[in-house]
DNA sequence: ACAGCATTTGGTTATTTTACCAAATGACCA
DNA sequence: TGGTCATTTGGTAAAATAACCAAATGCTGT
């Protein structure tokens, strides 16, 4: 693995972890649908607004978002758009795995010595 | 936000935080030209074999690879068909703008290596 | 069963991320 | 100009992540 390579890949994980939190994968699905003033979030995400913020921040940082401020109100928009797309394959990925998952345990990370328990 | 929503939201962001790191993209990059044993990822990647092996592990775990044991070596392959194509996507999108900010920073062309910019 | 290689697991410590509170900034209107 | 609403920024403590080393496990050929 070269510089330029290490350079690529570093920023492209940049941009993954910008995706990678509840909250804002939650605001990127909700800007899928469009263009949303930050006071929408703020109201839908039950978190102080200046975590929200922050979180807004952190895409338009990793050049996900898009803003545009418009007398007292600031609206994001999103800027990918090959986004949408995965995130729907993820999420049926997701669904068809929880269903067999669920069956087996209740969702939790163990860190202990428990064995898998029958995983065939 | 409702319940079943919320879970499909961090189902979700598990698979996502399990790409968001440089090592696993590595990883994720190199099985998407194929199926590769683990002993080449230790050799390829400069860290203790345990730890390629524990990126591994969050992979697997978060559904995007599966494995293989053959002898004494074992295999990984990549198991969402969606991803190649979207880590397409965000390394255009991510080489555009690091082109763009040096540009900007620069106030020239470069024609042979992009620099990163001061801060990412 | 044993030796030897490949891989995983446990434990510990350093680093990064996140949430909340408080305070600052910016935009509009009376 | 001062008041008020919307949003961002700074500080701090709690939680999650990641790296390394050491040790355990698993498979194979003898």
């Amino acid at each position: 693995m070269n510089d330029e390579q290490r350079v690529l890949i570093e920023a492209k994980t940049e941009v993954l972890k910008a995706l990678a939190h509840p909250t804002r994968l939650y605001i990127i699905e909700q800007l899928a649908q469009g263009e949303q003033c930050v006071c929408k979030f703020v109201e839908a995400i039950k978190a102080d607004f200046s975590t929200v913020s922050k979180h807004l921040a952190v895409l338009k940082n990793a050049g996900l978002v898009e803003v545009n401020k418009r007398g007292q109100l600031v609206f994001y928009r999103l800027r990918m758009q090959c986004l949408p797309n995965f995130l729907n394959c993820i999420g049926k990925e997701v669904a068809e795995n929880s269903a067999a998952r669920s069956r087996i345990i209740n969702h939790q990370h163990r860190h202990n010595k428990v064995k898998e328990p029958m995983e065939a």
